[in-house]
RNA sequence: GCCAGUGUAGCUCAGUGGCAGAGCAACGGUUUCGUAAACCGUAGGUCGUGGGUUCAAUCCCCACCACUGGCUCCA
């Protein structure tokens, strides 16, 4: 329910302070392993991404200045930099990246022409094995191993070709820079470890990532905002601000708490959904945050995504059962197995083309040995229900949920259901937990206990579409509130080589409901990208893309069809002629969660709330401690307090500018400023945190502005 | 999980093989002020954890726990 691609290295364009929301940048995020480019696609490569390429290869030149024997990958141009793939014996690490950029300089200084020449592909294949490809001159032992790879994937027909600069010479279709001095300005700036071709289990490279740009200015400006997003970066932020905190030696990495202002922030969506969704027709659920293992085998996420789930809670105490069910298990395991692998034969069988179509015409010992399989086949399932039974006497053993929709089912299968029933549309911020790897986990944006925005549609066929569409109109009411204008809808389908694997094996319900929700998104002019073999198991979903503001891609909300689980699950409804159906379902999560919808608003808004949500609406504050200020500053905290207005106040004899930074470095929404002169007046000086002084008015007419803000939600 | 880096006061960061440092915040006083930072003082630490080397370790070495930037993954 929740997916995310990382894109490196790019950024997002927000270097303005004054709350402009945060935009995904405008160029697609690079993959994280090119696909190859036709060289259609190379030719339209841009002037920056020409020299970002060309530093690649002076950045391999560089390296093998130092160490002759590094075999060198892709280095191609990525969204904000370039990187290249390499393996050698020495570790790479920043202390070296001086000396490399000192070997870069006199490259670039040296200003060689970047030359192309093309070559046969027997040329070429003899230049990678004698290591001359990717290398300064001839490495007899030591052939261009990744080089002679690639050389494979070139289609025959095309054009190979090499680019040399000085006595660098490299395997690339281009296109370069004309000279290495054309290269304006670069930096090195991190190394990682990469696999191959993106291939956990391929070799694993090193990876230097560096950045090139024109000329040193626009480097310059690069780092700039490079900082400026730091600074907007939501760790950053909700340590400031006191939203949240990850305690990881009591609680444990991954599982924020939240603080009493992040806890505002949680209530105040809560209620944002809350509303909505009453609005929309739903009914509010709790369900508990465990569920037996019987679950998740019915659900059809264990075993496949047991990985990702919290290591199972045994409730078998005593040893001896417990071995005996670890036993029971076993069996079970090949008890199954076994039966997937008769069926899959039985089907071969029937279908087989030496094997008679119809019954009449099998002859009697073909009869016997079908109906042999038969019996065969039912033997297993007797024994599996039997094994199943044994098992359910010897202890339990529950899951922390990793998702909400099974609970939600057994919700739906609770009660028998009439068509009239539907579409049933059950809600929850449901509290799941997620085993994601430690590496992964990133302040509030990837974590591993959640608080979901989530809710199950359940809806006939006929209801699908209006029903899909009403969720869509939902996602846009919410990006309204909130200013998000620029993301991406990734509308995720399957493949059809994924069946029966990845993806439940039901070809023509895989047809029917993406063409379902295609037809749903043009309908209603939603701009959206399609990718395939993105869906999940149990269906088609569309994504929301939005970027962190340090450039990461993440999904935010998601809206998802399930034509499967229902069914595992032996959900059905009593239709008009008196028939059981199984329902359709669309999980979805607009708000996504609350852990990673905050940690985005958090950097949409820099922490600059709007009123509505900001932590500190109002602060009072007196020019002084004088008796008389207070007396009138008082009631005015008591009745916007008395309006659920979240205000506080600061009469302190504090020397008054310092009284106004400390509200301003809290980010107080509005500071209302109270000297003798409002006081006469029976006004109040309004400040902004954005906005600055707003001068004085009177103090009825301010509380009444503040209260009618805060309830319409004012951006 | 993999590669590289980091871990010193609540925060931002100095620092050294020989008594642990600053600014801000906190706390106590003084200050009575018109829109972003008044002054004086006090307190705050097992230098991430555990082991090793050493007369002596926050510093050097090893392991672990976390964090950061990537990779992989992401129902």
């Amino acid at each position: 329910m929740e997916t995310g691609k990382s894109c490196k290295n790019c950024l997002t364009f927000m270097a303005e302070e004054n709350q402009q929301p945060s935009n995904p940048p405008s160029a697609q995020p690079e993959p994280a392993n090119p696909e190859r480019k036709t060289l259609d696609d190379r030719n339209k490569m841009t002037e920056l991404e020409r020299i970002r390429h060309s530093c690649a290869h002076v950045l391999a030149t560089a390296i093998l200045r130092l160490w002759p024997d590094a075999q060198f990958a892709y280095g191609p141009p990525v969204e904000n930099g370039f990187y290249y793939d390499l393996e050698m014996k020495h570790r790479i690490s920043q202390e070296d990246f001086e000396k490399i950029e000192a070997e870069m300089k006199k490259e670039i200084k040296a200003n060689n022409p970047f030359e192309k020449v093309v070559v046969t592909r027997e040329q070429a294949i003899a230049d990678a094995q004698s290591g001359r490809l990717g290398g300064l001159a001839e490495r007899p032992d030591n052939a261009s191993k990744f080089k002679l790879d690639l050389l494979k994937q070139i289609p025959e027909g095309e054009p190979i070709s090499y680019f040399k600069n000085g006595d660098f010479i490299d395997l690339c279709a281009g296109p370069h820079v004309m000279r290495t001095g054309n290269i304006g300005a670069f930096k090195l700036t991190s190394v990682a470890a990469a696999y191959y071709k993106g291939d956990e289990k391929g070799p694993q490279l090193q990876r230097i990532y560096g950045t090139a740009f024109k000329n040193k200015t626009a480097l310059d400006e690069y780092f700039k905002m490079l900082e400026e997003a730091k600074r907007r970066d939501h760790r950053k932020i909700g340590a400031e601000m006191g939203l949240f905190a990850i305690d990881t030696e009591y609680v444990g990495p991954g599982m924020p708490l939240w603080l009493p202002k992040g806890t505002i922030l949680v209530e105040e969506l809560e209620k944002l959904a809350k509303e909505t969704e009453f609005a929309a027709g739903y009914v509010r659920v709790r369900t508990p945050h465990l569920a037996k293992e019987k679950m998740y085998t019915t659900s059809g996420h264990l075993p496949y995504y047991a990985e990702s789930m919290f290591p199972p809670m045994d409730f078998c105490e005593d040893a001896e059962q417990r071995s005996l069910r670890e036993q029971v298990n076993q069996d079970l395991l090949k008890a199954r197995s076994e039966l997937v692998a008769l069926k899959a034969k039985g089907e071969e069988f029937e279908l087989g083309i030496n094997t008679p179509t119809t019954r009449s015409t099998l002859s009697t010992q073909e009869q016997e040995s079908q109906a042999a399989f038969k019996r065969d086949i039912e033997a297993h399932e007797s024994t599996i229900r039997s094994l199943e039974h044994k098992k359910g006497g010897l202890g339990s053993v529950y899951y922390l949920k990793a998702m909400n929709c099974p609970h939600h089912h057994r919700i739906f299968a609770a009660e028998p259901r009439s068509y009239r029933d539907l579409p049933l549309r059950l809600a929850e911020y449901g509290c799941c937990y997620r085993y994601e790897q430690l590496g992964e986990l990133f302040g509030l944006m990837r974590v591993r206990s959640l608080n979901m925005n989530d809710a199950h549609i359940y809806c006939t066929e006929e209801q699908f579409a209006d029903e899909f569409r009403a969720v869509n109109d939902m996602y846009l009411k919410y990006f309204k509130i909130f200013g998000l204008e620029k993301y991406q809808m990734r509308f995720s389908t399957h493949a059809a080589e994924g069946l029966g694997k990845k993806y439940v094996n039901e070809p023509e319900l895989w047809k029917k409901t993406e063409d379902m929700v295609r037809k749903v998104l043009i309908e209603s002019g939603i701009n959206y990208v399609e990718v395939a073999n993105e869906a999940a198991f149990y269906g088609p979903k569309i994504d929301v893309q939005v970027w962190s503001a340090i450039g990461r891609e993440f999904t935010i909300a998601t809206n998802q069809v399930d034509f499967a689980v229902p069914a595992k699950f032996g959900l059905t409804y009593r239709d008009k002629d008196n028939s059981n159906k199984t329902p359709l379902c669309i999980h979805r999560a607009p708000l996504g969660t609350h852990e990673r919808f905050i940690g985005f608003l958090i950097e949409h808004y820099a922490g600059n709330f709007p009123l509505w949500l900001a932590p500190d609406q109002v602060r009072v504050i007196t020019l002084n401690d004088d008796e008389a200020l207070i007396n009138y500053a008082k009631p005015i905290v008591a009745e916007l307090r008395a309006n659920m207005v979240r205000v506080d106040s600061d009469f302190s004899a504090t020397p008054f500018k310092a009284k106004i930074s400390n509200a301003e470095q809290l980010r107080v929404h509005t500071m209302l400023v109270i000297g003798g002169r409002d006081m006469e007046a029976g006004a109040v000086s309004v400040r902004l945190h954005h906005g600055g002084p707003q001068g004085a008015k009177p103090k009825a007419e301010v509380i009444a502005q503040i209260l009618a803000d805060i309830k319409e939600r004012k951006a």
